[in-house]
DNA sequence: TATAAACCCGACTAAAATAGTCAAGTATCA
DNA sequence: TGATACTTGACTATTTTAGTCGGGTTTATA
């Protein structure tokens, strides 16, 4: 099991302009230099970001992108909701031969793996974008 | 982030394998034949769950494998660890250009991984494989 | 003692996913 | 009008995954 950069770098990228917002847009290139991340790979990760109403886009100079809600309301599931990040553990319904979609007898661990999904997904409904930067602003001082 | 079939099918093995221990040895085919996994595959399992000292095995006809331990003590991080299914989440330490290990202003997420794994650890170590059959017994009843 | 069932081991490979790159735009400010 | 920055879609190299394949060795049993 693997988180993927997408999804890291989604999260790093909106902790970044969570501190900075409210003053201005943070253009992306910025956020490329500061965090380390590929400018062309960010313009993906923020076309989905925009496209779930995460963040607003401004064109431009002087451009670049704000929330779009406050960052109490932006939690962890909807970042890796919005980058297509989710967890995925059992794939019994895609594929009627594997799995146990049409059996009940089958998938001893059917079970099992519908609970760690829930178990990570409380992580992330509760986590939310505030958090993170506030629990940097801590470890700062 | 997505669970590998590995794991899973490390998973799915040894609860079928528990199910028939203290009786005799169960062999691959059986397994590969009841969970529908490629017997090959399999193979090269179970080659990993014998190095961790998982379960043993009988060679010769009428072989195949026993569990090496009592179920109750097979915790689901064991399974995982043997078959390199790991919970991945930050790559700080491997490369120095990317990643957060020298500087300590970078990594703004670095914290959050580190929780995320604790928290996924912590339900991996608290199943056990007889949880597992139990789980089973009880629906099939 | 021959045979078949089963484990053992390492190399190979096809397919999928990931992590980007690249090119050609459009909008806006100064 | 030029520079900055977002927008979009297609392309691609690399890595990982999920196996396959071909050869073993061991052992019960007929």
């Amino acid at each position: 099991m693997r988180l993927t950069s997408k999804g890291r770098y989604a999260v790093m990228a909106l902790v970044d302009l969570a501190r900075f917002n409210n003053i201005n847009p943070v253009s992306l290139r910025d956020i490329s230099l500061r965090q380390g991340i590929s400018l062309d790979y960010l313009e993906q990760i923020f076309s989905k970001l925009r496209k779930k109403e995460i963040v607003q886009s401004v064109r431009g100079t002087q451009g670049g992108y704000i929330l779009n809600k406050r960052a109490k309301e932006i939690k962890l599931t909807n970042i890796f909701e919005a980058v297509d990040e989710k967890v995925k553990t059992v794939q019994c319904k895609k594929d009627s031969k594997k799995g146990c979609n049409g059996k009940l007898t089958k998938c001893l661990t059917h079970n099992l793996w519908d609970e760690l999904e829930n178990h990570i997904n409380n992580f992330f409904d509760e986590k939310s974008l505030e958090d993170l930067v506030k629990d940097n602003n801590e470890r700062r001082v």
